[in-house]
DNA sequence: CATCCTTGTTGAACATACTTGACGGCATGA
DNA sequence: TCATGCCGTCAAGTATGTTCAACAAGGATG
């Protein structure tokens, strides 16, 4: 049922990071035994417990539990292979959108002069940043308004009301990856996030 | 500690979907009292519990705690804020480096010509997609290899053996994303995925 | 009004997670 | 060889999560 093996993560997670249990455990605030259980899949720890030992690593536990399967995908894609998912005005590549249980959706965003995500704010679950590649966007986050041009980026819980409008004469080009993935195949999402 | 009001981001599901405590017991395998105890706060469910009452709404335990650190974070980089994280052949620019529990890495790379993540294959846990921005880049998965070409991109699994380099005589540069993040704000990591 | 349903809450019993304190294994070094 | 130290594991006891069964509050029906 739960498909997703805590102990190995949490072990290989520990691991990484040079530490035994014990040094985990003390940063933790539990003990070494319970370390130990977990790893073991002898217990299915509290969440309390999870997110004290996580804290110590320090991992979210959204991300200890991101990526729970591993298929073969297709891996290449062309510029012509990518998926667009513009809705007239708005134009936006999507990296891997059929991929079933990807972590994140990557989009080749292009905003023509006037694109405008919309008056109503953008809200939703997740986070998201982005690169500038050319051009210039206007970025609201939760009331603050930014200009950002080539090589500047952002980042922001997608929670914040947000919104894209390009206010220069030229074409604005964004790579942006959304977490969880805003977009599934075929999609109805009106929200780009 | 805990930073996040499990209680309530239940109780926000269940409702969502017009769920009693009662409905989403029977569907989850468990009783109308532990919903009740955890969405007042009242016990700290085991991980199991949560994933059994989660798989009934149905919502992954990611998604579940996406979001779970809300703080005022920095939204906005300028291209000179973003956290240079280069090994002196490859440059790279992290997007909120700063972010503690941030669940992407986004990085501007540049690749000058021969740039070259090395000879032994990287492999990581996580997924990690971009899309080429610029240049050309000779780009290795699981043991298959192909040049991609700006607007061109790629989505893999971190675990498939990978390797980047630039076998042109110009730079190349990508925005990538990594999730869960590869780098850790001063981060060793050699890899960047 | 009574009756019957559904809602969420709660005390006591029970099941499970967690700690304590021990153990054997495997190094390093006197 | 024996001591020291750190490693992960485990049995027994304690703390905490979960169930069972009862409860009060609110709405709908007659």
């Amino acid at each position: 049922m739960s498909g997703f093996d805590v102990g190995a993560r949490l072990k290989q997670l520990r691991q990484k990071r040079g530490l035994s249990q014990r040094e985990l455990a003390k940063r933790a605030g539990v003990t070494n035994s319970t370390i130990s259980l977990i790893e073991q899949n002898s217990v299915s720890p509290s969440v309390s417990s999870l997110k004290k030992i996580l804290d110590a690593l320090p991992v979210s536990i959204s991300e200890f539990f991101a990526g729970e399967e591993f298929a073969k995908e297709q891996v290449f894609y062309r510029a012509s292979e990518l998926t667009e998912i513009g809705d007239g005005k708005l134009s936006w590549r999507l990296v891997g959108a059929r991929r079933p249980n990807r972590s994140m959706s990557i989009i080749h965003e292009y905003y023509p002069p006037g694109a405008d995500t919309g008056e109503d704010m953008l809200e939703h679950e997740g986070e998201e940043g982005g690169v500038i590649v050319a051009g210039t966007i206007e970025l609201s986050v939760n009331g603050e308004v930014q200009l950002l041009t080539a090589g500047d980026a952002y980042y922001f819980d997608s929670r914040l009301p947000h919104r894209f409008r390009n206010v220069s004469d030229s074409d604005c080009v964004i790579v942006s990856a959304n977490n969880p993935p805003s977009f599934a195949e075929g999609g109805t999402e009106k929200h780009h996030g």
